[in-house]
DNA sequence: GGCGCCACGCAAGAAACATGCGCGAGCGGC
DNA sequence: GCCGCTCGCGCATGTTTCTTGCGTGGCGCC
């Protein structure tokens, strides 16, 4: 709950970077034993600071060959147009990620798909689902869908 | 490397939604014995299926309060300002992704800051760097920032 | 200067992991 | 149709790793 020091934020670090490290190894990078660093890593994590862990798997290597950024703008902003939004994108396991944000468009999700046949599929039930309630904007929101090439992460 | 079954997308679902379980707590979720759990989950790791293990850690309990994506157009597209961009992205920290990306903007950045100041400073930073060698398309490419309040992230 | 608190490292018991073995299903050859 | 091969499975054991209790030392406070 306190302040972290610096083999705290070692620790954080080094499992951000790699999260199923034994305490051996762990104890060798932060410079402490291993039990100290088994002990810290538990308050850390019963302190929130850690939310959790979990595996990233090889996007290509699943045959994801597409991932796209896509603004979407809804025309409404009632609650029943949010609520089939949200409803959607809880449902499509294709959205991987949804940030709500402020600007010209109200959300941006983060899609992966294996083909650009999958995207269209999915913009398309995108806007019956939420058509169904009340219309996006326009074409013009959907216009903003970027192809990316995915480039080495940095975290 | 050949094809997976449903017990190999059961395991990659499982441990892509919590990475540290147990061999047992495995075995109960895809119906299979603790040891082919860990034979399977050895062989996908050696076949390239999961990248790496990391901890997700909470963004706001370290104090990171703005979580921004930001579009950002170059105006010369040579190699050198390619890799001036490069460089910055991969000295500032809190540049935490960055998709090189097809459209109106070259690139799109994922940051995460404490607060509006260390924002502004970032993107000051970021204009100098590659105004080094070139400027930017125009401060319109940076008035794409957004603002951002997290949502739960789907995976 | 004395006392109490907290973080540290060590060691033993407990848990989880890795590996060798035998079994049985599925498949191809005879 | 039958035999034998191969491969994936689960069990059992040895080994590593993790957890927890304990004694020690530094540091601040009274």
């Amino acid at each position: 709950m306190e302040e972290l020091d610096v083999f705290d934020l070692r620790l954080l670090a080094a499992i951000q970077a790699k999260g199923d490290m034994t305490q051996a190894e762990l104890s060798e990078i932060v410079h402490l034993s291993p039990t100290q660093c088994a002990r810290r890593l538990q308050r850390l994590r019963a302190d929130g600071f850690v939310r959790d862990i979990v595996a990233i798997l090889d996007p290509e290597r699943l045959g994801i060959n597409i991932i796209a950024h896509t603004l979407v703008g809804l025309r409404n902003h009632d609650d029943e147009t949010g609520k089939a939004f949200r409803a959607f994108v809880d449902a499509a396991d294709e959205v991987v990620e949804c940030w709500s944000q402020t600007g010209d468009a109200d959300y941006l999700l983060k899609i992966m798909v294996k083909d650009l046949g999958e995207l269209a599929s999915l913009i398309e039930r995108l806007i019956t689902a939420v058509g169904g309630f009340a219309s996006l904007r326009s074409f013009v929101a959907l216009k903003a869908i970027k192809r990316t090439t995915t480039v080495p992460i940095r975290a």
